[in-house]
DNA sequence: CGGCTTACG
DNA sequence: GCCG
DNA sequence: CGTA
């Protein structure tokens, strides 16, 4: 677009070719984006599913690497195209080095392929091609369940799923544990997708009556906060066992286990269509073989979508482990590790076990977590999270004059019934908001007995008086409060949560507490690799400096405003939080 | 094969 | 579990 | 370790 000087080289025509992929490998998302236009530019027909693909371009230099690379989006190289094809399809691809086009576009004709293709082959789209995993435990018997010890839980928990699962399937000892050789596409019966078989080119293809996939899919890219996620999606029910299986990780301790799944439920969730196969849902970002083989599973487990289930689901939601943990989980202040704690080591396996039997040995704010517990189980209405919200900013403008207060969280992402209230405060004037001003707020509350217990509260004030932290260029240390509150006597107790920003980090701090977890997750890493900055709710930082543009709160902006302006010079672009629903 | 958001109480 |  |  810039470079007037240069005549630009004449356009290439790559009409000719067959639908061609570009891996991701050394790629940005933008320069890989970059680079799709520039072939499309040339007519390249550029494939969305790898699947799709006969001719593969990649900023690769070995044929290792190209075996690599397929198989990350679904697609085996048939070692010598010795394969006693198993009822499914194979067709020959090319991998040729991205230089191939860069040179081609340097000298405005068309390289020979030849110099530069790393592979030729024959692959195919196996049906479960159980790979030889050498040492799987050919997983022990399953009774000993019941009063299985300590660490192993992990592994009960896993196998729980793992029996159900069609094949033996390769299963980690613990943590990021030998990923299994499993990204292999796998396609049902009819076998409908790919492309027929020779790598010609034919005018149009045949991709499967797919619709047109959105920008963030062809591109692969996945950070969520780089596109619209509603909180409606036509593939709910799907993504109601992934959460089952998130959860699972979740009290398994497994977090990179909850991470994967975060992922994967936060793309579908964006994905505006009902996925049709497995192959569509290989060519979401973030979903592999993996998730394809779920959503096979759970695709023809049965005509009707209600009716669907996933076997690993269904046994984990019938098992004891599971429904016991996940209810200790689900006390404030008990954790994955504390809730199997209680359940191996203690065997516990009511709430009421823990009351009778663990209650001097719980932490304060475990008692009150567990006292409240069935409180909290309620959701909140969105209109008692306003009265809330009301109150409490009532009370802050009797302290501050013209205070302002967002309530934020699920709530402003638009949840019908919220698990609790998050409501941020700040100021338009620089200044108003340092000092005591948290402290000066909960003292108004808890004297109008709105306040019942503080489980939690951290306040700059603090952090400033320990010198060894006064230094600190940046840190997420808004002052924040996690409370307790009850609006009436005899009333349910809710969760609230009171957060102040100073007027600097208005913006960010907005941006950093509306969420989703994952879209958070996603603003950080992407601030991080696309942009070399830190995010975080008190700021976007290059190095030791705050980014032009991302602080402060002029007079005639709205909260949205300074939210939106953040949004745009990270780069991610403004939505409203109802589109930031990842789950 | 290493990495996966991040900081505080 | 997926990505670089 | 647990929470946001």
């Amino acid at each position: 677009m810039f470079r007037q000087l240069a005549p630009p080289p004449p356009p290439l025509n790559l009409g000719h070719l067959p639908p061609t992929f570009l891996f991701k490998a050394r790629l940005t998302m933008e320069k890989r984006k970059e680079l799709r236009e520039k072939l499309r530019a040339c007519r390249c027909r550029v494939a969305d599913a790898a699947t799709d693909a006969s001719l593969f371009i990649g900023d690769i230099n070995t044929p290792k690497r190209c075996e690599m690379e397929l198989r990350r989006v679904g697609i085996i190289v048939s070692a010598a195209a010795s394969q006693a094809t198993i009822g499914t399809k194979k067709w020959t691809i090319q991998v040729v080095k991205l230089s191939w086009f860069t040179k081609s576009l340097e000298k405005g004709q068309i390289e020979p392929l030849e110099p530069y293709t790393l592979l030729i082959a024959d692959v195919q789209l196996a049906s479960q091609t159980r790979m030889n995993t050498p040492a799987s435990s050919p997983t022990a018997p399953p009774s000993e369940l019941a009063q299985a010890t300590e660490k192993k839980r992990k592994e009960i928990l896993e196998r729980a799923k793992a029996d159900a699962e069609e094949s033996p399937a390769p299963k980690r000892a613990r943590y990021g544990g030998p990923k299994g050789v499993d990204s292999i596409v796998s396609i049902t019966k009819k076998a409908p997708l790919i492309r027929q078989t020779t790598p010609t080119p034919s005018p149009e293809r045949d991709t499967e009556e797919r619709p047109e996939p959105p920008e963030w899919v062809k591109t692969k890219n996945t950070y969520s906060c780089c596109r619209s996620t509603p909180r409606e999606s036509p593939n709910a029910l799907f993504i109601s066992q992934l959460k089952v299986i998130k959860h699972s990780r979740i009290i398994g301790g497994d977090q990179i286990g909850v991470r994967a799944y975060s992922t994967a439920i936060a793309v579908i969730q964006a994905y505006p269509y009902p996925l049709r196969s497995a192959s569509e849902v290989v060519s979401l970002p973030g979903c592999g073989g993996k998730l394809a083989r779920l959503f096979d599973e759970w695709k023809s487990s049965d005509p009707e979508p209600e009716k669907r289930m996933i076997s690993s689901v269904k046994e984990l939601e019938e098992s004891r482990v599971y429904q016991t943990l996940k209810n200790f989980e689900s006390i404030w202040g008990i954790g994955a590790d504390t809730a199997a704690k209680l359940y191996y080591e203690h065997d516990y396996r009511t709430l009421d076990d823990i009351i009778k039997q663990h209650w001097s040995k719980l932490s304060n704010v475990q008692k009150i977590g567990l006292k409240y517990h069935e409180d909290f189980s309620k959701p909140i209405p969105r209109r008692e999270v306003e009265q809330i919200a009301a109150l409490i900013q009532s009370h802050a403008e009797a302290i501050i004059p013209g205070v302002q207060s967002m309530i934020v969280g699920g709530y402003r992402r638009g949840k019908e019934e919220c698990g609790d209230v998050d409501i941020l405060l700040s100021h338009q004037v620089e200044g108003t908001m340092d000092s005591d001003f948290l402290w000066h707020l909960l003292k108004s509350l808890e004297n109008a007995e709105l306040i019942t217990n503080t489980l939690s509260i951290s306040t700059q004030r603090l952090q400033q008086e320990d010198p060894n932290r006064s230094f600190k260029s940046h840190s997420d240390s808004l002052d924040k409060a996690l409370l307790i509150w009850q609006t009436d006597k005899g009333g349910l107790r809710r969760r609230v949560d009171i957060i102040i920003a100073p007027t600097i980090c208005a913006g960010t701090a907005l941006l950093g507490w509306t969420g989703a977890a994952t879209f958070e997750r996603d603003l950080r890493l992407y601030c991080e690799k696309e942009r070399g900055w830190k995010f975080s709710s008190e700021g976007v930082w290059k190095g030791n400096e705050r980014v032009p543009g991302t602080f402060g709160w002029r007079e005639e902006e709205s909260w949205e405003d300074v939210e939106k302006r953040v949004m745009e010079i990270i780069g991610v672009g403004w939505r409203p939080p109802t589109e930031r629903c990842t789950g």
